[in-house]
DNA sequence: AAGGGTTCCAACCGCGCGTCT
DNA sequence: CAGACGCGCGGTTGGAACCCT
């Protein structure tokens, strides 16, 4: 069947968002709630594609996006969970808190792709690229990305990838991983339970609320989508990102605070 | 200092899937 | 049931930032 854009080309504007875009997409948000991507840019006043909208909310402006690069064990559970899942971003990015597809994406082709080839692994098959050609890459290699191995508690270090949920143990400032990051690997590389689920396509368990980041009013519109409260939702942007929130100025995600928000994201515009 | 090459990432594009009518 | 529609996903790209010579 014939396929309609998106949005109609006229007077729809690409390119990078301005602070003014992003001021009114996340007041529109914090106000309405997401809903209708659609819809969103007319009723805010933008002359942005819906999707346009959704990728810049999601990608950018969500207050509780970490920022910076993939931690050690970020990156360790990205590659165990892309040997079980393969390019199905999305998918892990909902095990990541705070991470988007599209930035694990970008992570693993700029990053992880490049450090597994080096170590010649096959970054889409998880398999010695050359078993003959490199004997001793071939015991760290596929095996190990399993979470199996990680259970097996054995440390191996080969290029800066820790094949090992054990690197969990190191503090934080040793591998610029939060305790959090611990308490997530953890709990996924050890639980058969959680993988099998992952690997059967269930919904998320670690990272399933962000979306209800959304003001009272707002949230009493979706009660009916399950979200969880806007206390819980409040207290957990509260305590989670070192980055994300607090440099958005979203500490406390209340409407009186609509304004320091915008300056505060407009200051990161002007530093670009 | 300049320029060329490389890296990185925000954003776009097109397709598939689920839902609605 | 089939077509229309909207959303989300994964792949790709453009250009800014960075690095190297």
């Amino acid at each position: 069947m014939g396929r309609q854009p998106c949005c109609d080309k006229l007077g729809v504007k690409k390119g990078p968002w301005t602070a003014e875009e992003d001021k009114k997409l996340i007041n529109f948000i914090l106000t309405n709630g997401q809903c209708c991507w659609r819809a969103v840019p007319k009723l805010a006043g933008l002359r942005r594609c819906g999707k346009s909208c959704r990728l810049r909310w999601t990608n950018y402006l969500r207050p509780d996006l970490k920022r910076g690069l993939l931690t050690e064990a970020e990156e360790q559970l990205v590659i165990d969970l892309h040997g079980r899942l393969g390019n199905r971003w999305s998918k892990i990015a909902a095990r990541l808190p705070g991470r988007t597809d599209n930035e694990i994406k970008n992570h693993w082709n700029t990053h992880i792709k490049k450090k597994l080839l080096k170590r010649g692994i096959d970054p889409v098959t998880h398999e010695p690229l050359q078993k003959e050609a490199r004997p001793e890459e071939s015991s760290s290699s596929h095996a190990d990305i399993l979470p199996e191995s990680s259970n097996n508690n054995v440390t191996q270090e080969n290029d800066g990838i820790v094949i090992n949920s054990d690197d969990n143990s190191r503090s934080p400032a040793e591998n610029s991983s939060s305790p959090e990051d611990s308490i997530l690997l953890d709990s996924i590389c050890n639980d058969e339970i959680l993988l099998n689920s992952l690997w059967m396509d269930e919904p998320p368990l670690v990272d399933a609320s962000w979306n209800s980041i959304i003001p009272p009013a707002a949230a009493n519109t979706n009660d009916d989508m399950g979200f969880p409260s806007w206390e819980e939702n409040h207290t957990r942007l509260s305590d989670c990102q070192d980055f994300g929130v607090h440099d958005f100025g979203f500490d406390c995600f209340d409407s009186m605070e609509f304004i320091s928000a915008h300056n505060t994201l407009e200051m990161e515009h002007k530093q670009y």
